[in-house]
RNA sequence: GGGCAAGUGGCGGAAUUGGUAUACGCGCUGGUCUUAGAAACCAGUGCCGCAAGGCUUAAGAGUUCGAGUCUCUUCUUGCCCA
């Protein structure tokens, strides 16, 4: 058998494939999209595994007869090119160019079948140029504004982070320790539209329950009210927020933040100093603050109970207690949060328990941890005998009634930093004039140009070093004016990208009404759930600003199904010393052992990781196409674990993968050299019947997006269709169900499918293979026969069968009714196309 | 600490959604071919048992004619949030 030569067959597809689209114009349409990569260098097996499901669902709709639209861009804005550029002395254009260059060849390499005349790049000005009249837009509609704020300074990459891009207390990038910095910031209000994206995601049916609930989380909506107390010593009401007024009889105590304004008033004392010292030696996260003991400052200050006559409440600036979260005070009720509990311990405060728990009785002191559970209301005067939720009712109408406080609803969510002090992003399109005032530049100015002649090596802002550039007129004035040194966040680039692939040419507008309302929303988009919160949150809030600002725009939510797949894992190895090793270094042994190539010592196998380059546990896409050719990767990144599971890349899996190709292209060259033998019309039929249900189970795994299962569907069909060969099947029919299957390989493999198709003879390549819901009717059904629930035999029956022909059946063979003997049957189950069960009696 | 998933052979995993548990692939074992190896092909591969048969989906209980799937308890792992 001639040895498939998958080099020369994918090149001359893929130049087939990058000058063809899937366009269907009769047809739906369908929006197929894969979150687009960041240039960095090289693509890796997260990429292949992203674009190669994109590619199975993009061309199975196309060969379904949808108009597909299946685009991808660069999301080429950020630090990594700044960083690289300054290593190596290079612009950083140009290191983002040459990048791209190279991923493109890599991409075109895997035979994704992508429409690269829509094409875009973020940092190219074609792109930026209509952001920066979006943020013009948004400006005009009070969606953007200009806070002093905290910010979260991470000091390797000086710049700031948005809240999300911190974590566990470090940047998301460099893994510095982030720190607490006073600067005056651009803002999207994205708190504007809280209750809206919240509530929106009651809409999205095809997204995944996980990432729902985790934004969901992340807008963290809380119903609750403010109150006042009194504090007669400062002639002063205090406000509070709480969520839990049901409580309200069970506080203790008063806690204020560090930073609430009455905090202020004990800033010249030096038992407060220390205890702000104290403070900030914690930290600031709300982890770090959540974990650590609780501490405060007794400021001898008293509150009024609002409800108990003469009860006066303790007031502490406490540690855990956040400014920025309500109004950074809370009455403290120990018994019944953890917190509270935890503080009124340390500073023997009383612990009044006011909802009962069934199953602990203790009260006060000697309650063992907070209560958080449901019960009724009990030590609470009027509100006694209610459930919490009724208490809770009950009490706001009070505290309404007597006019101290009222209902509130309040959300985590915060609105979106979008200041970067870098240079390699979008610029903001705001200048500052000699008054003071700040106002956005003319339309007709955009873009503001990045400029390319810039110190990276100075230390700082290199736009606000660039004082030619700095300096401009105000259009309307013709005053001299300074620019916007900040440029906008990259997770802005990547909040409308999916509108601009519908009109990605248009110079006029950042999107084409007609051609926007036709392709969006995305049909389906594919990608990492590491994105679930925050670009996902950013679009829907874009679509979403973007529908307020152009009332032409009708969708309200960009992604109507999404996917998102797991990530590419590979063992780890280090040698003795305990340096990562690549592994290409190595070379396995056993199961559990391996040795480097070079000097055969041990090298120790650690456990299977995602891959990255800091553990040196990648692999070369590139390398393995190479090798194996692109039909062969693509087909084992489909093939061994769901896609929305993490997936082992093992060499040994796609050198199986490339060997059932060579199996399947054996196949077809036997079919067309074969010999007929003599017609089994029976044999033909059942031939013809099986292969039918392949399709079926085939096109029901993909709109699954079970890939492995539907691979698994390939081998089993490879097995009965090279077995059945010799069996009485005339050469059209092997021909025509072989065609079948090469169809259905297309999605998958599309080099070596659409070449064994072209040996085939087939005419029609686009056209997926009907399912025939009647063929498969009709084919036989297994029927499982039971005694006693337990399976004695198994049946190959028509379909439909009734129950009184089934058990004619079962009495006949003997397997089953030599476990009924002669004992009494009391009951039979009997389930059509299923099952029979016998229920008998000793 | 809270929330959400998940736990099936040596490994990745499948199970028509309550109806034959272990499909398919990897690995392993034996065989054919070959000077040898590789490749290819054939057969076997959950456990106990000579067999008939019995047992088996993290552990334990429950519902059901029937449970990997539903309910409860416990354990373990992963992810997210604090």
């Amino acid at each position: 058998m001639e040895r498939v030569n998958f080099q020369a067959i994918e090149k001359k597809w893929q130049d087939k494939f990058n000058s063809s689209k899937l366009h269907n114009v009769d047809g739906k349409k369908f929006y197929c999209l894969e979150m687009f990569p960041y240039p960095s260098g090289k693509i890796h097996m997260g990429h292949v595994r992203n674009y190669t499901i994109g590619d199975v669902i993009a061309r199975y709709k196309y060969l379904n007869g949808f108009n597909v639209l299946h685009p991808m861009g660069w999301d080429s804005f950020g630090l990594p090119a700044e960083n690289a550029a300054r290593l190596n002395n290079l612009n950083p254009k140009n290191w983002t160019e040459e990048n791209i260059k190279t991923m493109k060849k890599q991409l075109k390499m895997l035979g994704l079948s992508i429409d690269w005349d829509l094409e875009i790049s973020t940092c190219n000005k074609d792109y930026y140029k209509h952001q920066q009249e979006l943020f013009i837009d948004f400006y005009n509609q009070g969606l953007v504004s200009r806070k002093e704020t905290y910010v979260n300074w991470d000091p390797i990459e000086k710049t700031v982070l948005a809240n999300e891009q911190v974590i566990n207390g470090k940047g998301w990038r460099s893994n510095a320790v982030v720190e607490r910095k006073k600067l005056s910031q651009w803002f999207f209000n994205i708190t504007k539209f809280s209750d809206q994206l919240l509530k929106d995601l009651e809409t999205l049916n095809g997204w995944p329950e996980k990432v729902k609930l985790m934004q969901k989380n992340w807008i963290g909506k809380s119903i609750g009210c403010e109150l006042n107390f009194k504090i007669k010593d400062l002639k002063k009401n205090l406000r509070v927020f709480t969520t839990r007024p049901d409580t309200i009889f069970g506080a203790s105590f008063i806690a204020i933040s560090t930073d609430h304004p009455i905090s202020k008033n004990f800033n010249e004392k030096t038992e407060f100093k220390k205890f702000l010292i104290e403070c900030s030696k914690i930290g600031t996260t709300e982890e770090a603050l959540a974990n650590a003991e609780k501490l405060g400052f007794n400021t001898e200050l008293f509150a009024e109970h609002p409800f108990i006559k003469n009860k006066k409440l303790p007031i502490y600036v406490a540690n855990f207690v956040l400014m920025d979260y309500g109004n950074g005070a809370i009455f403290g009720c120990p018994a019944h949060d953890q917190r509270d509990f935890d503080f009124a311990k340390k500073y023997k405060l009383p612990i009044t328990k006011v909802i009962a728990d069934k199953d602990n009785p203790e009260i006060g002191e000697k309650m063992k941890e907070a209560y958080t559970g449901a019960g009724k209301v009990i030590n609470s005067e009027f509100l006694n005998g209610l459930n919490i939720e009724e208490a809770k009712k009950t009490i706001i109408s009070k505290i309404e009634e007597e006019k101290i406080g009222e209902r509130k609803t309040l959300y985590r969510l915060k609105d979106w930093g979008i200041s970067r002090q870098r240079y390699w992003g979008c610029p903001i399109p705001m200048i500052y004039l000699e008054d003071g005032s700040v106002v956005p530049v003319d339309k007709s100015e955009l873009p503001i140009v990045l400029p390319e002649d810039v110190d990276l090596n100075s230390s700082g802002n290199p736009l606000d070093n660039h004082q030619s550039w700095k300096k401009t007129t105000h259009k309307k004035t013709g005053k001299p004016a300074i620019r916007e040194t900040d440029t906008l966040d990259t997770f802005v680039d990547s909040s409308w990208y999916f509108l601009r692939f519908c009109s990605p040419k248009n110079e006029k507008f950042p999107f084409d009404k007609k051609q926007t309302n036709y392709w969006m929303p995305v049909d389906q988009y594919i990608g990492g759930i590491e994105h679930a919160i925050l670009h996902l949150l950013y679009s829907r809030f874009f679509m979403k600003a973007i529908k307020q600002t152009n009332s032409q725009i009708e969708c309200s939510e960009p992604f109507k199904n999404l996917f998102t797949q797991g990530m590419v894992c590979h063992e780890t190895y280090k040698d003795l010393k305990g340096n990562w090793l690549d592994p290409t270094e190595v070379e396995k042994t056993s199961e559990k052992e391996a040795r480097k190539i070079s000097d055969k010592s041990r090298v120790i196998v650690g456990p299977s990781e995602s891959m990255s380059k800091s553990k040196k546990n990648t692999v070369d896409p590139e390398t393995m196409i190479k090798n194996y050719g692109a039909d062969s990767v693509r087909w084992f990144i489909l093939s061994d674990s769901p896609p929305e599971k993490d997936i082992q890349w093992s060499d040994a899996g796609v050198v199986s993968s490339s060997k059932f190709l060579q199996k399947i292209w054996n196949l077809n060259e036997s079919i067309l050299n074969n010999v007929e033998t003599k017609i089994d019309e029976e044999k033909q039929k059942s031939f013809e019947n099986k292969i039918d249900l392949s399709v079926y189970k085939i096109d029901n795994a993909i709109n699954n997006f079970q890939f492995n299962v539907a691979i698994a569907q390939f081998y089993e069909i490879y097995k009965y269709f090279s077995n059945s060969m010799k069996s009485g099947i005339n050469n059209k029919t092997l021909i025509s169900n072989m065609i079948k299957i090469m169809k259905l390989m297309i999605p998958f493999t599309p080099h070596i499918a659409y070449e064994c198709l072209t040996n085939l003879n087939c005419v029609e390549f686009n056209q997926w293979p009907k399912v025939n819901k009647k063929i498969i009717e009709s084919i036989k059904t297994k029927m499982v026969v039971q005694v006693n629930g337990k399976t004695r035999d198994v049946l190959n029956v028509d379909r439909n069968l009734e129950e009184s022909q089934v058990d004619k059946l079962v009495k006949k063979s003997t397997k089953a009714s030599k476990h009924m003997s002669d004992r009494k049957i009391v009951r039979t189950i009997f389930v059509k196309n299923k099952i029979i069960n016998y229920i008998i009696k000793n």
